[in-house]
DNA sequence: AGCTGATCATAT
DNA sequence: ATATGATCAGCT
């Protein structure tokens, strides 16, 4: 049982003591055993990390680092040494939609993220995969401007009852794409008429645009 | 090869 | 169903 960090610099330093080692090394400190694969097991990495890093929030719509107020976020990385995937930031309320920039979710998610790059080459198996240098990160004005930019659009539409017409094609650094078990999940939302439906559910998503500036800014 | 739309596991 | 953690896989 890994204790949670009291500061910012616990955190980093864990961080750093983790930096260059295995999948397999951390997951064998806490007694665990490593997939084959990720297929039926795509949330594994991130909750090693949780457990190696002492994050306490589990499932609860809290950060993982709460009295800290870090949010902490693998990023798998490709042979190139690019993020290989896009980040989920959040679940979208569709029966309470958000108007105010400085008070959403979104927004908060991101003031302060602790981002782990992770080796995630398929050719490499998942034991062998090493974690790299942890990046301690708040949006500079230029990115946050960009993130508010792409929200206010995203939720203006949502707002008008036009889900239905947003693709992960709009956004420069934010998307709206599905998060759903499969697409016969349903979630209470609302058409252009204003009339109650039940549709897919939609979160907020990072582009690799935008985390791969991030990782490419530490050097 | 990168991207979008779809999907997987677990806890509450 | 919604929150957490994400990656899969077919299409362009």
């Amino acid at each position: 049982m890994v204790t949670p960090p009291l500061s910012e610099k616990e955190l980093l330093e864990s961080a750093s003591e983790i930096a260059g080692m295995t999948l397999q090394q951390i997951a064998n400190q806490h007694g665990l055993a490593t997939p084959d694969n990720q297929l039926h097991h795509k949330g594994w990495v991130g909750q090693l990390l949780e457990l190696s890093l002492g994050a306490t929030a589990g499932s609860r719509p809290e950060p993982d680092f709460q009295h800290i107020g870090i949010e902490l976020k693998t990023l798998p990385l490709n042979r190139s040494g690019s993020p290989k995937e896009s980040t989920f930031v959040c679940a979208i309320n569709l029966s309470n939609i958000e108007s105010i920039w400085e008070e959403s979710l979104v927004k908060h998610k991101l003031s302060r993220v602790l981002w782990i790059p992770i080796e995630a080459d398929p050719e490499t198996p998942l034991a062998a995969r090493r974690i790299g240098s942890a990046i301690l990160w708040s949006p500079d004005s230029d990115q946050e401007s960009v993130l508010r930019k792409d929200w206010e659009e995203l939720m203006d539409m949502i707002s008008m009852g036009e889900l239905e017409q947003i693709t992960a094609h709009q956004g420069q650094y934010l998307q709206v794409r599905p998060k759903a078990a499969n697409t016969r999940a349903l979630t209470k939302g609302t058409d252009s008429e204003g009339k109650n439906i039940l549709t897919l559910p939609r979160g907020f998503y990072l582009r690799t645009s935008l985390t791969n500036h991030i990782l490419k800014q530490e050097y």
